[in-house]
Formats: C-alpha cells, sequence, structure tokens
DNA sequence: CATTTTTTGTACTCCTGGTTAAAAAACTTC
DNA sequence: GAAGTTTTTTAACCAGGAGTACAAAAAATG
C-alpha cells in the first residue's frame, strides 16, 4: 500500500502531513538520527539555543503579555511557522524561556553559596552580587520574580514552577544559614528560617527597585543594610 | 439661524452633538451649573465614584493589560459609552485609578508614621502593618509596585507617578529615621538614608510575596527580621 | 412645547495578536 | 530520479479587545 497526501497520518510526527487515501494509518518517527547521523527531510536552519537565548531576553524584559510574536520573531530571526513548529506556542516557549532562564542565570547565582568562604561569607557575597546586577543600567531584573507577579492568579504551570523555585531558593538559603549558625557566624538567637525568608524578600524587592531604575545609592542602602542584619 | 442635527458642532462639551446644516459654529459650554446648583442634559445614573472604586479593584488585581474593558465594565456596572464619556479610555481609567489607590490604601497607611508613639515606634507599627495586610488571603499586593513593574519601560505617564510615589514614601521614611535618630532612638551610626531605601525595599518585596501565595510564617519571618535592624 | 445639552445602550468598526494552512524548499532514502 | 519527510515561507484566518457612531432617553431652558 502507498502513502498518498490527502489524509493526516495520525502519528506522523508533527501532524502536518498527509496521504490521500483514508484509512488508519500507523506512522513510525521515522526522523530520529540515522547511520550518517542526520535527520531526514529538511535541515534546520536556525539555531534552537539561540532563538530560545533571544526569546528568553523579550520575555525577561517585557513579560509575557508585554511580548508580542512580531516582537519575539524579530528577535529570534525566524518566522512564526518555524517558531511554532519547533516551540509549540507563546506559553510553551515562555516555558522554555523561563527554564533557560532557571538554569542559567538563577541557579547559576545560587552556586555562590557553594564558594571557598564560610557559609556566612558566602551568603553575604550572594546578596553583594544581587546588588551588583541590579544596579547595571540595562538591568531587567529577576526573570523569576516578575513570572511570580505575572502568573500571580494561575495555579499550575510556570506560576507554580516559579513559586517553587522561590520557595527552593529561601529553603537552600535556611540551609546555608544553619550552617553558619553552626559554625557560630551568626548571634544568638538568629532564626535560619525567618533570615532566609528575609533574604529572598530582599531580592524580590530588588527587582522592583531595578525596575523602578532606583538610583545606584538607594540600593547600595538596601545592601548595606541587609549584610548589617547578617553581621 | 436655526441649529439642526447632523453636523458635528465643534467646541460642545463631548463633541458628539451635530447639526443639519453645514457650516461653522461657535459653541459656548452651555452646561456648567445653572441657578438651580444643576446640569443641564441628562444625569448621570451611576456614581463615578463608585464606579471608579470597581475599576481600581479590577486593575489592582489584573494589571493594566490583564484587565479587559469588558471586565472593568462589567464590575463598574455601566457600559462602555457611558465610561468613555466619563473617563476618556482604558489608560485615563488606570491613571484615575492610581490616583484613587494613592489617596485612599496608600497613603493613608503613610499616615501611621505621624501616629500617637515616638518616630521609631511609628516606623515599626508601619512595617507590622505591612505584614498583616499582606497575610490576608485575598492581598492584591501593593497597587504602586505593580504599576512601577508592568510599566517600567515607559518614561513618563503613571509609570513615572509611580517611582515618584515611590520615591516619596522613602523619603518620608528617611526623614522619619532622621527624628528616630536625634531622639536617640536608633543605634550609633545608623544610615537614615539607606534604612529609608532598605524599608521600601522590603516593601516591595513583600508585594512580590503577597502574589507568590507565600506561606504566612515566611512573611513573619521577613518583617521580623525587617523589626530587628530597626531595634 | 420646542430646543439644547447631556447620558445611555447598542451595534459596529478597526486593529492587533496569536495561530493555522498550504505549498515550496531542502534534505534522505530507495 | 522518484518518493518520503521535515523545515521554511507566506498568506491568510480568527477572536477578542479597544474604541466609535448614533439614535434614544432624560433632564434643563425659555
Amino acid at each position: 500500500m502507498t502513502i498518498q497526501r490527502g489524509f493526516l497520518l495520525v502519528g506522523s510526527k508533527n501532524l502536518n502531513y498527509y496521504s490521500k487515501t483514508p484509512g488508519l494509518y500507523l506512522v513510525w518517527p521515522f526522523n530520529k538520527c540515522n547511520h550518517h547521523g542526520m535527520n531526514r527531510g529538511r535541515p534546520r536552519q536556525f539555531d534552537e539555543k539561540k532563538a530560545l537565548l533571544a526569546a528568553m531576553e523579550v520575555f525577561w524584559s517585557k513579560g509575557f503579555e508585554g511580548a508580542s510574536c512580531d516582537e519575539l520573531l524579530a528577535a529570534m530571526g525566524i518566522k512564526c511557522g518555524s517558531m511554532y513548529l519547533a516551540f509549540g506556542d507563546k506559553q510553551a516557549l515562555y516555558d522554555r524561556a523561563f527554564d533557560l532562564y532557571c538554569e542559567t542565570e538563577f541557579l547559576r547565582g545560587m552556586e555562590i553559596l557553594d564558594g571557598p568562604g564560610t557559609p556566612l561569607e558566602n551568603i553575604r557575597t550572594l546578596v553583594q552580587c544581587w546588588g551588583e546586577h541590579m544596579t547595571q543600567p540595562d538591568s531587567k531584573g529577576c526573570f523569576v520574580s516578575n513570572t511570580v507577579i505575572e502568573f500571580s492568579k494561575q495555579p499550575d504551570g510556570v506560576a507554580q514552577l516559579a513559586r517553587q523555585v522561590l520557595k527552593r531558593m529561601q529553603d537552600v538559603l535556611e540551609n546555608k544559614l544553619k550552617q553558619a549558625a553552626d559554625a557560630g557566624e551568626l548571634r544568638d538567637g538568629a532564626n535560619p528560617a525567618a533570615l532566609a525568608a528575609f533574604l529572598v524578600n530582599t531580592a524580590n524587592g530588588l527587582n522592583v527597585m531595578a525596575r523602578a531604575r532606583a538610583d545606584k545609592k538607594s540600593i547600595q542602602g538596601v545592601i548595606d543594610s541587609t549584610l548589617l542584619i547578617l553581621a
């Protein structure tokens, strides 16, 4: 039986391929890498990673609603057909961009906590790093924080993920603060759980300050005051 | 010359009145209050204050882009014709709603600073008040903070206003902190300017925490830690 | 009562933004 | 080279959302 165009081939990778004769078709994902290490069909003409990175920048600075598809596609350097085929839809693209941010910008920042210094030293370094980040003139703030705000009404999806990331960050900080306390670096009676929540709060606040284009002196004031509590 | 319907009467208050005969019309704003203290024309059938309050609630919880006209009109209980006549357009309505928020919710909160206690006591009360506000289950956070974020890319208009309100709040706090310092309520070397920025930052952070539906314990931790610095 | 001024309600327009359709292009496999 | 599979391109499509037109209604004026 020869396959002809006209009817949807259920199971074909992108569900956009057709046969002329009606019937139930069993379609295999042919397009896995062959013995030459090449895919079948027309090869991708854009770099998915690069495109995603560009999309991330746009979403990061403009938010989900604020970023139009046109704008995204222009930044990604591809046409809508390619985007929809590669990523699904706008929300899926946002989700991917959010993941990318978490993997790169966000969690990489948290690695400072495992630096060479003592627990408290590392925490203080992280806080100072936030300050430097937010005082950069083209700072887009924090993508996670922005996501929490824009999707705050939604119970799951990327909204839930963003809340979990903040919670995770809080947990990591609490852990580190406990280590600091055990090492006698915190004053007596200091509460690691409360301090962790406080630090996450400071980070979220800095995001707003950055977007409000607060002057450097104010942001430095925030950092200095925060560090005072970690003395 | 009798005026007839059909052609726009340039100068008529709402530019929606017509004459049948073409020509240049000189139209006077007749409809100022007359000797009966009444306007001419059909009287408003809705309470502008009430409608604005309803719009404020919607904008506050959903943001500018997030609030559709349908939704706003439903909440306001009027039809679009009335809304556009009374307020101008969606942005103007938002601006009015923002003003209303500042006058009521926001600046009223700042009045706590002029309460009966000492300067420092009043500041501490304000911080605690933030905590109570944000832990309420239906808390919509802070409209000013939300506005700063959503309009962060825009140089003027309500965006600028919102940034100024934050700055104003910071100035007021700095002033109060100086009073506290003069009264010997702050530790030696405390920096009122830095502390003021820090407190505004905490407030902005709490807004995010509220929208992230952080647990009460975390928010209390933020408040407690913040108050520590004001001891 | 006729006229003027205003608000109201309904229908409509216009536009933008997300998404899909369909065919052409580019490649592999047979 | 023909057939098969995928990406690219271009042109629509469609829904919803902001805003407008206009006639009808409701009041004051004189």
